[in-house]
DNA sequence: TTGACAGGTGAACGATTGTTCAATAGACTA
DNA sequence: TAGTCTATTGAACAATCGTTCACCTGTCAA
C-alpha cells in the first residue's frame, strides 16, 4: 500500500485546518467511497507513527506538525535526496521554549553583547524566574536601565560583563534586577 | 466573565493532546454540568480572536498555538506583567521557517563562520533551491566537501569566504553546488 | 483452475458531536 | 419588592463520529 500520497493530503488537510481529518474527510481526499478504506489506511499510518489515537479513538497528530528535517552536520556533508525521510524531524517551538509560560522574547539593540554573536534586530528568547549561573547571559535592570550582559557573581557582589571591549563591566549598586536568562539566540537574515 | 481560566484550560488540553476538546470535554475541564455553558464561553473565546470555527464547526485554534510573548525591545527595558496580555505573540515554526518544504535544519561545526557568531553546535536553516546574493551565507559542496561559507559573485567566478582570518578563501574550481541558503541561526545556551 | 491475499465497497451500530431550547439561581438596580 | 441581567442547568435534536461487519473485486502464485 502506497501511504505517501495519503500521508501527504493528510498532512495537508491538518495544516491548512489545524485539526485532522475525520474518517469521511480522509475517504474524500483520497477518492475513496468507504470509510473502511481510509480506517484502513489510517491503521498503517498509525503502525508507522506518523498518527496516533487518543483514549477516545480520535486521531492526533504524531510526526506531522510543522516540523524540521535535521539534515546532519555541516562539515560531515549533506545527505542525500533518499534517506531525507529517515532523519529526525523537530518542532521548533517545543525545541526552543524550555518552559513555554515562563518564556518571552525581546528584540535586541546595541552593540554590548557583539562578541558572543549578538547583534541589534537579533531575537533572544528568556525565561524569567531562573537563577542565572556565572557565564549566563542575563537580562537585567541595573540602577534603572535595562541591559543584556554576562552574569559573573564574585563573592558578595554581581558583576555584569558586557561582550564588547567598549563597554564598561557594570557593578550594580543597588537594585539590580534579574528580568531572566537567556536561554536562547535567534537570528533571522531573510 | 472571567476568560483567563477557561483559555488557560483549554490552551493546556491543547498542548497535551494535541487536539481541541469538545464542548464535553470543555465542560468537564471547567466543572460545567451543561455543554451550553462551555458553549458560551467558546463564543466568547471566538469573538476575542482565541478560537475559530471549522464550516462544519468544529473549534480550531488560532491564538492557541504555543506561542511567545515578544516583550519589547532590550535596552528599552521590560514591559511591566500588566500590559503582557497586550503584546503580540508569535509562533517561532511559522516565523523561521520561510518555505517549510525547502527548509532544514544543519547544526554546525567547525570554527569557519566564527566571526558572523556562527559558533559550533549552533544550529541554522537552511532553504534549498535559493538563488543566493552576495553576502548571503551559503552550504556549499566544493570539490567534494561540504562548507559553510559567504556567497560572493564576481565577474565570472565565485568566490566562497569564511568568516574567521585563520582559514583562507575558497576559489572553487569546479563542481560548486550550492546546498542552500542560511536564513537563520539558532544558538541555544540551555 | 484454484486459492490466497490485498484493496476497495456498502451498510450498519452505538456513541459522541455541535447546536438550540426552555428553565433555574443568584446578583444587582430601581 | 419587583424587575433585569448574567451564569448555569438539563434535556433534546439531527448529524457526524469511530468501528466493525460481510462482501466484492482484481492480481499473483501454485
Amino acid at each position: 500500500m502506497d501511504l505517501q500520497k495519503p500521508l501527504e493530503k493528510i498532512r495537508k488537510f491538518y495544516h491548512q485546518r489545524k485539526r485532522l481529518p475525520s474518517y469521511r474527510e480522509i475517504a474524500e481526499l483520497l477518492n475513496f467511497k468507504s470509510v473502511n478504506a481510509s480506517w484502513r489506511v489510517v491503521k498503517k499510518l498509525i503502525e508507522q507513527g506518523y498518527l496516533d489515537k487518543d483514549s477516545q479513538g480520535k486521531l492526533i497528530p504524531k510526526k506531522l506538525t510543522h516540523e524540521l528535517k535535521v539534515l546532519g552536520t555541516v562539515a560531515a556533508g549533506m545527505p542525500t535526496l533518499a534517506n531525507q525521510e529517515e532523519m529526525d524531524t523537530l518542532s521548533l517551538d517545543e525545541y526552543l521554549l524550555t518552559n513555554p509560560s515562563k518564556n518571552y522574547m525581546l528584540r535586541v539593540i546595541g552593540q554590548s553583547m557583539k562578541d558572543a554573536g549578538i547583534s541589534p534586530n537579533d531575537l533572544v528568547i528568556v525565561e524569567s524566574e531562573k537563577e542565572p549561573l556565572n557565564g549566563d547571559i542575563v537580562v537585567a535592570e541595573v540602577d534603572g536601565d535595562w541591559t543584556m550582559k554576562y552574569f559573573q557573581k564574585r563573592k558578595n557582589e554581581v558583576v555584569l560583563i558586557p561582550a564588547n571591549k567598549d563597554y564598561p563591566n557594570i557593578y550594580p549598586k543597588q537594585n539590580l534586577r534579574i528580568g531572566g536568562v537567556v536561554v536562547s539566540l535567534i537570528k533571522k537574515y531573510y
